[in-house]
DNA sequence: TTGAAAGCGCTAACAT
DNA sequence: ATGTTAGCGCTTTCAA
């Protein structure tokens, strides 16, 4: 690669000038020679090499990236925000990927193996001088680990820390629920079963209190004979759908589209007609979901948003020169979106 | 951060001492100042500054990765498998997205300004000194870029370049396509449809040939009147599903998991049972083939393997320290796993 | 308008 | 066993 010293050797002037000039820096020297500096740049397809440049001006302008796993399906769209935001603001991405899942075969638990690994990330991220990190959940959840004496920004995107010492976005889902619910009262349903994910899961929590409160705002009574929990996978849905269909309801809100896709599955097989004879609604707003049939409705949690809104958070700290207070530090919650599509249908 | 310069000073001892000891020179100070060195380091929590490491070295250790799309649906995996090969090498990733379906509002045609935006990432790759980039395409196709004057090595993922003279990383659609024919064949179907891509795609191309071929053995004649071409998408496969049936077909090889889907639809309303009725096969094998009903047996590309792939021709190449010959940058076409699954069954 | 020189943090060849 | 020194490529005072 050639090097401003090769350029000034060329030209027959200082590297402080062809830095200069290069740098656009007007003035710097005479028309000619900047010319004649811009075109041997040109000729030797000089690049400035930006580990010299950044060690230089102590600034890297680049912010770390630490991914519980790309490949987890809702990351990369958080990632790509992210992207977005930086790209606007003359910022580049350093990716760090845990690998969680392949790493440690699904085991989720947050193991001082885990906390090992993510430190090491940190670490490393600190060692490449980045002015900015911003930790990438795979799924909606608390973690344990925190940055030990990190300098430097930090926010947490789809998950958030244990201490709220640090910011964290993430998307609101009572108020998605309720905003379903709503709707589906609206659409005159009055007896709307759920299938739930885990009981003890924060994000299904939150998301029955949407439920709840839509319900209560009706005066409908909770039933919780027709609230199931399980995993957030098609079995669940698939095990559930029979006893809520016994039950009475006329539509049934699966806390996942995965959890969906079993409802449909089972009510294929009873004969039964998703968006007629019961009305289904999903969340996560997968890209599978137009291709059920009927197409199913959901709720679209604001991925590119988060990942917008994380990377503002960092700029603005990295801009204020300090730590946020703690109030500042209260997890920041984005609105879904809900696609309303055929697979539910108003009663009368 | 604290420097080595830092700790030099209150150990008392030169810098190159203590960079010494850190680097694990053995008998580069003595016992009590070695481990003095090593405590003053943890209580600053110094962690070396990388740039200035690199910078000094003429080594980064690190290779670029430039994805189309991150957010299209095969590109994490890959770049999951190029990442889990560098960390095996001790290599690190630098991740650059171009975001084309955003970008360019899924306008994949390759235009000028695509061929700027390609150079300006491949300038800042050259920029940062990683020592090979792996360009990591959004789906299997020729691209026109090619980097210009580039003294890394440099490799495609999922795409090969224009002019071979740089190495490519694919896989064999025209085998896998074979062996899902034969598949069939051997559960006596003899009249198996084809719903293809565009027909100009040279993808569904191969496929097609792997198809005749397979047919070809078994002294099958080709007949195109059973073989539809469209999108890939859901309406491709909705829309060609009553011909192939009406043509008597009693298996359907659908060049993508979501024309499948088409197909399923269709054959819903039909009345048609799928995995009885008529067999179907996919290709991609993407995460909703278990969630069809049947599941879907379909084509899983080598995702991880391509990405393992590739960052190991970019190691090779780094080692060699020359660019490949021509004959080393055939495209390399790896296997795809076929996966059978109730959506197909055996004649008799 | 131009350049000399210092220095970012680190390492490595070469003293001592 | 430990230190001196030079230098990676760049920017940036400060002086001429």
């Amino acid at each position: 690669m050639a090097t401003v010293k090769d350029i000034a050797k060329i030209v027959g002037v200082s590297t402080a000038t062809v830095s200069n000039v290069l740098n656009g820096r007007i003035g710097a020297a005479g028309p000619a020679k900047t010319r004649e500096i811009f075109e041997v740049a040109e000729s030797l397809h000089y690049r400035p090499n930006s580990l010299a440049k950044s060690l230089k001006q102590q600034k890297t302008n680049s912010i770390g990236v630490i991914t519980e796993d790309l490949t987890v399906f809702n990351t990369p769209e958080i990632v790509d925000g992210i992207d977005e935001y930086c790209e606007e603001n003359n910022y580049e991405i350093i990716l760090a990927n845990m690998r969680l899942f392949k790493r440690y075969n699904n085991d989720f638990t947050d193991t001082p193996k885990h906390q090992q690994l993510f430190n090491m990330m940190i670490s490393n991220m600190a060692a490449k001088q980045v002015e900015g990190i911003i930790y990438v959940g795979y799924h909606s959840r608390e973690v344990t680990y925190l940055p030990s004496r990190i300098n430097v920004p930090f926010v947490y995107a789809y998950c958030y820390p244990k201490e709220q010492i640090y910011s964290s976005v993430l998307f609101n889902d009572e108020v998605a629920a309720y905003k379903v619910t709503k709707l589906l009262l609206k659409k005159k349903h009055k007896k709307i079963g759920v299938i739930s994910g885990p009981r003890l899961n924060i994000t299904a929590q939150w998301r029955l209190r949407g439920y709840q409160r839509a319900l209560h705002e009706q005066n409908i009574p909770y039933n919780e004979m027709i609230v199931c929990y399980g995993e957030w996978d098609r079995e669940n849905g698939y095990r559930h759908t029979d006893e809520l269909i016994d039950a009475g309801v006329t539509a049934i809100f699966a806390f996942s589209d995965r959890i969906a896709g079993g409802v449909y599955k089972r009510c294929l097989e009873k004969g039964i007609t998703i968006g007629k004879d019961v009305s289904l609604f999903g969340y996560d707003n997968i890209d599978w979901c137009e291709g059920y049939t009927p197409p199913l409705s959901s709720v679209a949690p604001p991925l590119n948003e988060m990942g917008r809104k994380s990377a503002e958070l960092v700029f603005t700290q990295i801009k204020q020169q300090k730590m946020p207070s703690m109030a500042e530090c209260k997890p920041i919650l984005l609105n879904c979106e809900i696609y309303e599509r055929a697979s539910i249908t108003s009663l009368l």
